[in-house]
DNA sequence: ATATAATGTTAGACTAATCTAATATATTAA
DNA sequence: TTAATATATTAGATTAGTCTAACATTATAT
């Protein structure tokens, strides 16, 4: 286990080449909002450590031993996120940056008792997935609110996003992972989406927000 | 808030300072396992920031500000360590070295939530107080067992330690908070104690370990 | 009252993590 | 293919927190 800040380095890389694969010196340092050299620095230091491969104008890659850090880490980010919602019986949106802190929690024992008490659980309240206690994950579609065509039915699986200001709007909106919505309306202009709950009420929302949440298609399939 | 560091000086002090007001730069840097000058100069710091008082070779001594900031401190500590036990279930003795940790989690809604959710306690697991969160303590009486006769009977009320290693030790001898005991020997020798528990179980006990032991004297009053 | 011991301070160095300014490399666009 | 742009690296400085070695002050014990 490395310091704090090499923990979210790790992680940041992690999460950056989820898509890609390869990380670049200055996404990292834009989403860590530090300065390039300092990147840089750091960077040199976690190769020497073999957390990460780096050569000089390459992108930067996690090791397995890197990416088993960085599985750890985000195991305890997702666990204290779920902990927080069943256990404690906070919001969904309020729990991600108190999970920023307790993911650096170095205690085993703490992290057994919290998976233990929710009963080993694969998926955290935004409906990512939780690497289990070897790094596994389970993998799932991430099929996207606006691939639905209009009449098409689907799950809320999951949200691409954890701030709390998307999430207060989702509550705004009464949408919640689990709920069944149906598409009403995809309008040309705008690319805006109208759904329809469960409940019958209808929602409107921008093509912005209606790319970060993820379903599970019902009737297409 | 100061950083992590300099939570760990505030905490230290208070704690040293409960017996005698004032704190000696040694004193410190023994508890804290720093050297001397390190000390020295995190105190100037401290001073500067107006958490604590300081004169060249004159003892240290907390401000108001100092004060309040080691009961939002402890407050936390103690907090977490009760809801380790309460709520996840875990043992006296294992929940130190992880309050130690979370006890620097920056997020008022989460210590407001344990505070609720253990309604409002006044004592943690091993007997302490609990600042109520405008830094008010319950005082209590500090009874040792080393100070009840042979025929005394006493509630055990707190212990004078966190660590595993003493608390691990009670366990084995099924001593808990809130067990009454009665002295049935006190030996003149080599100060040990022998009690005996509800059960009518005797145990026997050191002068070192009866010490940490704190009680509420049942008959004597 | 002075020597000795205990305690505290200063000076200077080191590591981790950051920055700015200058420079180098790679990509893209004329 | 050269110029412009984007991206990355190096050099050198800064702050927090720590250290060792040398020196200073206070307390204690003849
Ligand atoms: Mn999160
Ligand atoms: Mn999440
Ligand atoms: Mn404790
Ligand atoms: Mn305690």
């Amino acid at each position: 286990m490395g310091s704090l800040t090499e923990e979210n380095y790790i992680k940041s890389i992690y999460s950056l080449s989820q898509a890609t694969g390869e990380v670049f010196v200055s996404e990292l340092a834009r989403k860590l909002e530090v300065k390039l050299p300092t990147v840089n620095s750091m960077i040199k230091k976690l190769a020497s450590k073999k957390m990460v491969a780096y050569a000089p104008y390459q992108g930067i890659k996690l090791t397995e031993k890197g990416k088993r850090e960085a599985l750890g880490i985000i195991r305890k980010h997702r666990l204290a996120e779920l902990f927080l919602v069943k256990v404690m019986g906070l919001g969904w949106e309020e729990v991600h940056d108190i999970a920023e802190q307790l993911e650096h929690v170095n205690s085993p024992r703490f992290y057994a008792r919290i998976d233990e008490l929710l009963n080993y659980p694969g998926f955290d309240p935004h409906g990512e997935p939780i690497p289990d206690s070897n790094g596994k994950i389970q993998l799932q579609k991430r099929t996207s609110l606006n691939d639905l065509a209009e009449g098409e039915t689907a799950i809320i699986t999951a949200v691409a996003e954890d701030e709390k200001s998307f999430l207060d709007h989702l509550n705004a909106k009464s949408l919640q992972i689990g709920n069944r919505i149906t598409i009403v309306k995809k309008e040309l202009f705008d690319c805006s989406i109208t759904l329809q709950l469960k409940s019958k009420k209808e929602v409107m929302l921008t093509h912005q927000v209606a790319e970060r949440i993820l379903v599970d298609k019902l009737n297409g399939k």
